[in-house]
DNA sequence: TAGATTGTTAATCGATTAACAATC
DNA sequence: TAGATTGTTAATCGATTAACAATC
């Protein structure tokens, strides 16, 4: 273990996709996967993630491959995935209740614990058996429960405030769907996710399949 | 405007960003924005920022800035917005029903032309106004609407199957949401959203906090 | 042992940062 | 003109690819 080398951000966005091929493979009943196996199921080099796994530990057997029940382990130690996390969620308009129904997060490790919102008929009912709070009651509630994640799918002119109060209240990480730049204190971990993105370079490459005609 | 150089992805996913951030400026009335201030508001150098615009063409003044309207326009041109994409989605479950309601899409120059999914519920009602088919219907449908784009957000167990269709019926560019790698042929475009990303790789981050103390 | 596959070092490639001339 | 800011070239940094020794 290599504790204080940083470790690249690539190296740590494709972990989850290791981890995700691996749990697969294993319910086919494979046991035993080889860099190169795993490389073509997921579409990347096997030297890139021999060299993205060597960077943790060794956990393969040379001549043999990784052992897939230990390396999905190993994986998910790394990134922190058995700890638990909980996460609350707020807003929940089309998206925020799409990802309060997403099945993949539970079997990811995040218990999603509370839900905000400011719209009187939504709080107080229950979405996918998680109680819809007040947003008024944020800090409270994040408090109380012990919320580490927020995710934040609130239109875009109410994030940073959501936000300022989610790290108010002690959230450690949070999970920005809101299409704007949320600035919070170097201590909290933001990832923000941008759907226009992947749509609009979509866009500019076919519009260049199109030119090269 | 340099034709054939290569640009680079990085450079591509961010001029979303660029566009986004030059129409919020736009609407609150700023007319010339420098890259110093352009990144300030996104969180990217200045530096950057010209060195991405630049690759496309002389866009600004030297000693003034950009003329947002005037840049605004280029990077649209650039990524394609202007074309008017019809995009159709497929599985209208939790996370489709989200991307069917999202406005900022039909903001892009995206219009969400067909829908389909499987269940008898669902198939003859509208959503945001737009017609759900059977699946069954799909070749039909594309060919005869015309549609350019899939967006694939059923279960990851049948995204290869409701890929391949959609690039029998000839859409050329694929929008898949299913946590699964998805194999197109060289002439179609495929981008992956793979939402456990972003979020394990906040609980990597948060895992490491708390060890460094 | 021979064949296979890992872990690691070196070489290459690509992207970002720094510096500055051009010019509005 | 002087100040400001772009566009571009060169330097640095980081990530990927290639090669191979180690070893199961």
């Amino acid at each position: 273990m290599k504790g204080h080398i940083v470790i690249s951000k690539a190296t740590i966005d494709r972990l989850p996709l290791y981890f995700r091929t691996l749990r697969q493979a294993q319910e086919e009943g494979v046991e035993i996967i080889s860099s190169e196996e795993l490389g073509r199921r997921i579409g990347v080099t096997p030297e890139q993630i021999r060299k993205d796994l060597a960077s943790f530990g060794e956990f393969g057997k040379k001549g043999v491959g990784y052992y897939v029940r230990e390396l999905i382990r190993h994986i998910g130690e790394i990134l922190g995935l058995h700890r638990n996390w909980n996460i609350a969620i707020v807003g929940i308009g089309h998206l925020g209740w799409a990802l309060a129904n997403y099945r993949n997060f539970a079997s990811l490790g995040f218990n999603l614990v509370a839900i905000f919102d400011v719209d009187p008929a939504k709080v107080g009912q229950k979405v996918n058996g998680v109680q819809v709070h007040h947003l008024q009651d944020l800090e409270m509630v994040v408090k109380e429960i012990g919320v580490q994640i927020g995710v934040i799918t609130v239109p875009a002119e109410q994030a940073q405030d959501v936000a300022n109060r989610l790290v108010a209240a002690g959230v450690r990480g949070i999970w920005n769907f809101a299409p704007i730049k949320v600035n919070v204190p170097p201590s909290v971990r933001i990832v923000s996710e941008d759907l226009s993105v992947g749509l609009s370079s979509l866009s500019y490459y076919l519009s260049r399949q199109l030119c090269d005609k």
